[in-house]
DNA sequence: AACTCGGGGCA
DNA sequence: TGCCCAGAGTT
């Protein structure tokens, strides 16, 4: 494990949050906006979004579908305008319009589960964590850190067990854009790979090129 | 465990 | 065009 976050962190030496915030409450309304769509877009919708609202109390301030339209370009969004409204108004009744710093009661927020309330602890409070995605879900499955029918509970244990605390942030990152940039869902670059050769799945997918190479 | 939300990106 | 996607909630 060490061995492949070291070569991972030669790969992406600059591996770190890319969504666009300046403070826990707009990282925590991106990464929730982030469900199964690219940082990439989440960027192009906060970039007008955060002008407009800069605090919980802005959010409702407007009416639902209004807010639905300003993030309209995302996908998802009527539950995302939704759980954004719901959210805001929790934080202000019950937490003084600030973001709470507990793991347990950010999970508790709407539209916040536990891969988000890790981004946010991690990213934004400097707590270590493991935010685990279908990226880092996948690669860690690739690479032999996990068991092909682990859920994400289950992977982020095992990855904690196999990096010390003090890592555990780092090491969401670097596992991120490996999964992101490299070890792609489809087309994954294993024949330009550094890691293949402890990789099982990758030496396994490069079977078929070998074979042609031999028939040849 | 399976289903739903959904526009954008990419082949 | 069709397919999949940096999730979370509901049933």
């Amino acid at each position: 494990m060490t061995h492949v976050l070291a070569v991972i962190g030669d790969m992406f030496p600059d591996a770190h949050c890319e969504l666009n915030h300046s403070n826990p409450f707009e990282l925590t309304i991106a990464v929730l906006l982030s469900a199964q769509c690219t940082d990439e877009t989440v960027n192009k919708v906060t970039a007008d979004l955060f002008q407009k609202y800069r605090t919980p109390a802005d959010y409702l301030a407007v009416p639902l579908d209004e807010l639905e339209n300003d993030i309209k370009r995302i996908g998802l969004y009527r539950n995302k305008a939704k759980f954004i409204q719901n959210l805001s108004r929790i934080l202000i009744d019950e937490y003084d319009g600030e973001v709470p710093r507990e793991h347990e009661a950010l999970t508790k927020l709407p539209g916040v589960g536990r891969k988000t309330a890790n981004v946010v602890v991690s990213n934004a409070f400097g707590v270590p964590a493991i935010a685990v995605d279908t990226h880092v879900e996948r690669v860690s499955k690739r690479l032999g850190f996990a068991k092909a029918d682990d859920g994400v509970l289950e992977v982020e244990k095992k990855l904690m067990k196999l990096v010390p605390r003090e890592l555990w942030t780092e090491t969401h990152h670097r596992l991120i854009f490996f999964g992101r940039y490299h070890c792609k869902a489809q087309n994954p670059k294993c024949p330009v790979c550094p890691l293949l050769d402890c990789c099982k799945e990758g030496q396994q997918r490069m079977k078929p090129a070998l074979n042609r190479k031999a028939m040849n």
